[in-house]
RNA sequence: GCCCCCGUAGCUCAGGGGAUAGAGCACCGCCCUCCGGAGGCGGUGGCGCAGGUUCGAAUCCUGCCGGGGGCACCA
């Protein structure tokens, strides 16, 4: 049921053989209530077996816990802010968001479930050039005339503008700068709020909307400058303000002001992490796709600049980009061409269930390509089924179970005998480990996985051990006790699939 | 030139120093006399290369090779 190496690694301090701190060790466990054999093996492992009872009453316990199950404190006392998709308000949520959106959220309910106070955050670049960019776009569509050169391609943004003179034929009237900025307000506004319907779809809900202009407006950047001069890191050179970047490693100090007097999108992340330590967060994690980690070394030196252990407060999470495949062919996307692959076109096709899944169910670390073909098929090629399917079955066999008699009274573990069900049981203990891993890796993946193996268990053990007895066999409290174990792995596997978001449904 | 990530089975991927490296798909074969076959059982097949650290390396370190992504007084 379990194994140890606990030896081999006492060995060296213990200056023993690790084959003799084993057998000292497996005395002693021996002794223990519970456990009904230990083996020494190989060159020092100890091979636990507990005696069934033990092993069972993990049932029993998870049953109790219901949704608090898996759930630990590893994390309490920690606030963490974490930071994703902050997609651009001037245009939709595509393809390269999607997944840090099913990630992060997907971390978030981890962090949460390991006692962590988590704020989900999704900064708005709503300020400088590309606003201005975006508003003459929209303003030249409004008028039918062609985008301007820099402007937005894309659909998506003659219908913002054509959403946005249904809605105030006035805009029309307006002219010059005022026009722009008129429309670019509405835009910024009208894009926000598609932003947040897309990723409330995807079951991404967040906690806060941060605006950058709000830092520029109210002097907050300003502010966030100063800060840093008096930790002795800002200078004044060839007309602008520069932060000494390279006293922490950074190739080449940064500029915060600009020669012109405009402050850069680096002066704004500066105050953004200053202005989120100031509201008490003692880690800022930061989800940001591979395209973006030259960021990784700037951000940290701002935290240093800024008088903190990076280290400590700052934490980059970076994750390698996504490919779609449809019938064969890459699905490229290209802001620029205008040809993207939005959140909800990726919903279209696949499913949040499907979609949520799929993506958490990798590592961040490897380029995922997503054949969509393979995602939608209803078998075992799309792992998200055979999950779900594992708890439509235990729903069914509850209820089959409670329609012959068979309901959670009598509980006896010591009658849990077969291999398979040592199997399941031991499975089903592990998940809050697993959660607290994951949640200390930041590795949702993890959770996926093992819920795949913990369906296969199940599935096995379903096809071995008979909740409802065959034909005229008399309901024995093995039958009553299985049910136990059955509905233990229904609610393990509904808890693993809310903390990847995917539903658990009772019927297929 | 410098930086980050990756290289594990034919394919897509797990494996946070430990035993005989695991899944799914694909391929070959088997299991419906009763709780959901969207299931189960068996077979074929693999750590890019070279050093190093360690009692022990897919895992940690160095170099090389191959693939992906970055290195603005842009946002």
């Amino acid at each position: 049921d379990y194994a140890t190496n606990v030896a081999l690694r006492l060995a060296k301090p213990a200056g023993k053989p690790a084959r003799e701190v084993a057998e000292a060790l497996a005395a002693r466990l021996r002794e223990a209530a519970g456990i009904a054999r230990v083996d020494v093996a190989g060159p020092g492992f100890l091979n636990i077996t507990l005696s069934a009872g033990t092993l069972g009453a993990v049932a029993q316990q998870i049953v109790t816990q219901g949704g608090e199950y898996g759930r630990s404190t590893t994390l309490s006392g920690r606030r963490i802010n974490l930071e994703f998709v902050s997609a651009n308000p001037n245009g939709p949520v595509h393809l390269g968001h999607t997944r840090w959106a099913a990630l992060g959220d997907s971390l978030r309910r981890l962090l949460e479930a390991a006692g962590a106070e988590v704020t989900a955050e999704h900064y708005v670049n709503d300020f400088g050039s590309q606003v201005q960019k975006f508003g003459q776009t929209l303003y030249a569509l409004a008028h039918g005339n062609p985008v301007p050169e820099d402007g937005y391609q894309g659909d998506y943004v003659g219908d913002v503008a054509a959403q946005l003179v249904d809605a105030d034929p006035g805009l029309l009237e307006l002219s010059g700068e005022e026009a722009v900025a008129a429309f670019s307000e509405a835009g910024r506004a009208q894009m926000l709020e598609l932003i947040e319907k897309s990723l409330e779809r995807f079951r991404v809900p967040f906690d806060v909307w941060f605006s950058e202009r709000t830092m520029h407006e109210s002097g907050e950047v300003d502010r966030a400058i100063d800060r840093l001069r008096e930790q002795g890191h800002v200078y004044d050179s060839d007309g602008a303000v520069w932060l000494r970047t390279t006293d922490f490693g950074d190739d080449k100090d940064r500029v915060l002001v600009r020669s012109n007097g405009q402050k850069t999108y680096f002066a704004a992340d500066a105050a953004y992490y200053l202005d989120k330590r100031g509201r008490g967060f003692d880690r800022c994690v930061y989800m940001l796709g591979a395209d973006h980690h030259g960021y990784v070394g700037r951000l940290r030196t701002i935290a240093y600049c800024a008088g903190d252990d990076a280290e400590q407060t700052l934490e980059v999470l970076i994750g390698q980009l996504v490919k779609l495949v449809q019938n064969g062919q890459e699905l490229r996307l290209s802001k620029r061409a205008g040809t993207i692959v939005t959140l909800d076109d990726f919903i279209e096709m696949v499913g949040v269930d499907a979609g949520r899944y799929s993506l958490a169910r990798w590592s961040a670390d490897t380029p995922l390509t997503l054949d969509i073909a393979e995602v939608t098929k209803k078998s075992n090629d799309n792992p998200v089924y055979y999950v779900q399917y594992a708890h439509a079955r235990t729903s069914n066999a509850a209820r089959n179970a409670a329609d012959v008699g068979i309901g959670l009274d009598v509980f006896r573990p010591e009658l849990l005998t077969s291999p398979f069900e040592a199997a399941l049981l031991t499975a089903l203990g592990e998940f809050p480990r697993v959660v607290a891993t994951a949640a200390e890796l930041r590795a949702p993946h993890r959770v996926a996985r093992y819920l795949e193996d913990l369906a296969a268990a199940y599935h096995r053990w379903y096809d071995e051990c008979r909740i409802i007895p065959r034909g005229d066999d008399e309901i024995t409290d093995v039958n009553r006790t299985r049910a136990w174990v059955n509905e233990a792995t229904r609610v393990v596997l509904a808890n693993g699939l809310d903390l990847l978001g995917v539903t658990a449904p009772e019927r297929m």
